[in-house]
RNA sequence: CGGGGCGUAGCUCAGCCUGGUUAGAGUGCCUGCUUUGGGAGCAGGAAGUCGGAGGUUCGAAUCCUCUCGCCCCGACCA
């Protein structure tokens, strides 16, 4: 490993590497002994609570309330809806028995106990639609029950071939969002709106740039109407599937028996949404801000947004320092995230590294020099600009540079997402852009289903979307067949 | 499942080809002293089923067989 000593791998010389020491460096998560597992670590978690709280809130204001459904499914509810079961049967953990035994001789120290094999095998959620709509189905009788809105913060488990932390895991921290309406036409206004909760927390929050749009057939939820979704570039060029809202029509309602009594007395079936945001979040952080120095956090979802490096060497100095110290935190207390990291058995530099590589957003050293001048030397992670700034109102000098990272951050994400997005007009430029570049190819297409596979097979691009606010030009056509074009497409190499 | 790589101290690895003292280094950890504005220095100390099982041998981390696990690249992936 090139990593040198602060064990991180430079961008330029092997992305998935950098990705991984940029993980570790910054305690964000641990190999577990369960293969596909991760260990996700205070620090790491820290974050995803962040994450958490604000679209919490975001889902609360909207009208939803939180419940909690079992993590065990019957097998036979996933079966209900024939094309969902389809999409997850390939990468279901079951469990088929409730006990162990001591093992005889020749065998193990415990073996499962074959007399206690389960009726039915339950399945562990890859999601939770099923098991839920199950129970939907009795509480919804009439229009007046509707909409029901919830939501779920939850694990989930899908059995994937290959992982990467916080990426693709094999078991996952989500939120998942199921509501049913009257109408199509409010489940429709219900994807859309969740939609945009996504974005603002991807762009507001995160500092991240997305796209929001529609999935095309192939790449659509499986079991859903339509999906809708938010795309975000990373700085490898690859895009990064970050949120998706699905209105499922009708398709698990008859499933599950959800219907109710409508205002004209007629049974109807109820019309249904889902919507998630997983632990993927923290990798799209990762790939959209860091650097060869590690971790880069915006603000608003830094766990500590300015960390004080108090600096001495008497032990006078050090009361003193820690005293301006403590009367720094206490002034910040319930505005900004502060942490003072007095631990005494590591020097200062030995700490600026190590919230370098964390990705704290703002760095203030403390001395006996700087209290003699009424400073503080401030050291920004974004820009890795260092400068002296007075103590004097320094509160509000903090709140406004901290938001002045944020808006740098998304600032930077954004220029890099339009310079990595290109317009193919036919698909050997197609072919060349992704070549050359990678990043977002933009194209006029058919939406040909047969087109869309031979474009993965021979170029591993995907549409990643059709964007909603794209707009198509009268008598525009598809670059790949010459055929009359559906929609502008987005297309990526994707995670 | 295919291709490649790797399992030796908490971590990173050397030692293996060519079997032979008491299995090593760096880092981390513990103790003490000195230090503290970009990864501190010195001294002392603790730390290991050499992934597992079997075999060859007077003797195995090293050779052979089997096995388990991990990582990377593919295939797969709401």
């Amino acid at each position: 490993m090139a990593a040198g000593k602060s064990g991180i791998t430079p961008r330029s010389e092997d992305y998935s590497s950098w990705y991984n020491d940029v993980i570790k460096q910054a305690g964000l998560s641990d190999h577990s002994p369960v293969r596909g597992c991760m260990v996700i670590k205070p620090y790491g978690y820290a974050i995803w609570e962040r994450v958490q709280s604000v679209l919490d809130g975001m889902i609360k204001a909207t009208g939803h309330q939180n419940a909690y459904f079992p993590l065990f499914i019957p097998m036979s509810f996933l079966t209900r809806e024939a094309e969902h079961v389809e999409g997850f049967a390939k990468e279901c953990a079951v469990v088929t028995h409730h006990r162990l035994k001591a093992g005889g001789e020749g065998e193990a120290a415990v073996v499962v106990d074959p007399a206690a094999e389960l009726e039915e095998p339950l399945i562990v959620r890859p999601t939770s639609e099923t098991i839920m709509y199950s129970v939907f189905a009795d509480w919804i009788e009439s229009w007046r029950d509707l909409p029901l809105l919830i939501n779920q913060w939850a694990n989930v488990v899908r059995w994937e071939m290959r992982t990467r932390p916080f990426l693709r895991t094999a078991e996952f921290l989500w939120q998942e969002g199921h509501t049913a309406h009257e109408t199509l036409e409010e489940a429709e206004a219900e994807v859309r709106k969740m939609l945009d909760v996504y974005a603002t927390l991807a762009e507001d929050y995160m500092a991240m740039p997305v796209i929001k749009g529609r999935k095309t057939e192939a790449e659509r939820f499986a079991g859903a109407l339509h999906t809708y979704c938010i795309e975000a570039l990373m700085q490898d060029g690859k895009a990064l599937q970050a949120g998706t809202s699905h209105n499922l029509g009708q398709n698990f309602a008859k499933a599950f028996n959800v219907s109710f009594t409508g205002r004209e007395g007629k049974v109807e079936y109820a019309w249904q949404t889902s919507w998630g945001v997983s632990t993927r979040l923290i990798g799209a952080l990762i790939m959209t801000h860091s650097d060869d120095n590690g971790l880069v956090l915006p603000p608003k979802l830094a766990p500590i947004e300015v960390v004080v490096i108090p600096i001495y060497k008497s032990d006078e100095d050090r009361d003193l320092v820690l005293g301006a110290s403590a009367e720094l935190a206490r002034a910040c207390e319930g505005k900004i995230r502060l942490h003072i990291d007095d631990r005494d058995q590591f020097r200062p530099g030995h700490k600026f590294f190590e919230w370098e590589k964390k990705g704290v957003p703002i760095r203030l050293e403390l001395g006996p020099r700087d209290l003699k001048e009424n400073k503080v030397v401030l050291a920004r992670r974004d820009t890795g600009e260092k400068s002296p700034v007075s103590r004097d109102g320094l509160l509000e000098h903090l709140v406004g540079l901290l938001g002045e990272i944020q808006a740098n951050l998304f600032q930077r994400a954004l220029e890099f997402r339009e310079q990595s997005t290109r317009r193919a007009s036919n698909y050997d430029e197609f072919k060349q852009i992704l070549k050359e570049h990678r990043g977002l190819v933009q194209a006029h297409f058919s939406l040909d289903p047969e087109w869309e596979e031979r474009i993965k097979n021979e170029t591993k691009a995907t549409v990643r979307c059709l964007p909603i606010d794209a707009e198509l030009p009268a008598g525009a056509q598809c670059i790949f067949s010459g055929a009359e074009a559906k929609s502008d497409a987005l297309f990526a190499i994707a995670y």
